[in-house]
DNA sequence: CATAGGTCTGTAGCCAACTACGGAGTCAAG
DNA sequence: CTTGACTCCGTAGTTGGCTACAGACCTATG
């Protein structure tokens, strides 16, 4: 039973952010600013929190709010050709840094192998894990 | 056919960062300075310049550079008991954004079939993806 | 109906991660 | 052996992304 009317910091308590971070966002754009009702405070629905929950997990992927910003753009947009551009473009991005964690992934993997069976002669090439092309 | 003995300067050219970058990076200890040879200037190897690269990749994936630091500690590290406990858990970072990226990359997979089958009747609900817990 | 705690608006400050600059020294090509 | 590009070192400035007030205004609760 959501009540689907809040105040901002409800909603900055249930998407984990401050107050402050939200109205950051409205000054940007990323978060829409429901109008004030004269003499009165704004109420915010649902969705607002998820947006800034998205935001967040985003950011923490590597994506800067400017790039955030084009992935809510798919959400919002209404052209069909200039979304699918977009969310081509965004994929790429996507699928490159899923092959880089990959790799990451698998190294880790082996290091803790190889430190779980007593061996590890010498030091482990993490670095060599994101130095190919 | 690499040179390698570098100065500064090519090295910064290799990895594609700025000089500034790499004498930044040396004071916060991420990367070594060579001695500097009585009068003269220094004078990398090419690892530096792998080492680098690293950082940056590792940045895009969404660490900061503290945590590079400790991803490149796994490199450095002697200690097989601390080395598999950062690893671990290093691994398990990497493996809930590879969750997360997952969740994009399927969700805009779908977005641009829809759009390409001329469907797409509503917006498309990409801030689902990653607002799930 | 008072009052504590939340909201509103605006502006200023903070931290991470660079980026730029000044002035002196170094080096290599011609 | 000059000259132009590069290095060194220190310090100051910038950008992105918040975070913290200040002072006035709302509003729910006892």
């Amino acid at each position: 039973m959501k009540n689907d009317s809040m105040t901002i910091g409800k909603v900055a308590t249930m998407a984990d952010v401050h107050v402050e971070t939200i109205r950051y966002y409205q000054r940007l754009g990323l978060v829409s600013e429901p109008p004030r009702p004269p003499g009165g405070v704004r109420h915010y629905q649902h969705d607002t929190v998820d947006r800034l929950r998205f935001i967040k997990r985003a950011q923490h992927l590597g994506f800067s709010l400017d790039e955030v910003r084009s992935l809510l753009a798919l959400d919002d947009g209404q052209n069909c050709r200039e979304t699918r551009a977009l969310a081509e473009s965004k994929l790429a991005v996507i699928e490159a840094r899923l092959v880089d964690l990959r790799r990451m992934q698998k190294l880790l993997k082996s290091l803790i192998d190889e430190c779980a069976s007593g061996k590890r002669p010498r030091a482990c090439p993490i670095i060599a894990t994101l130095t190919a092309d």
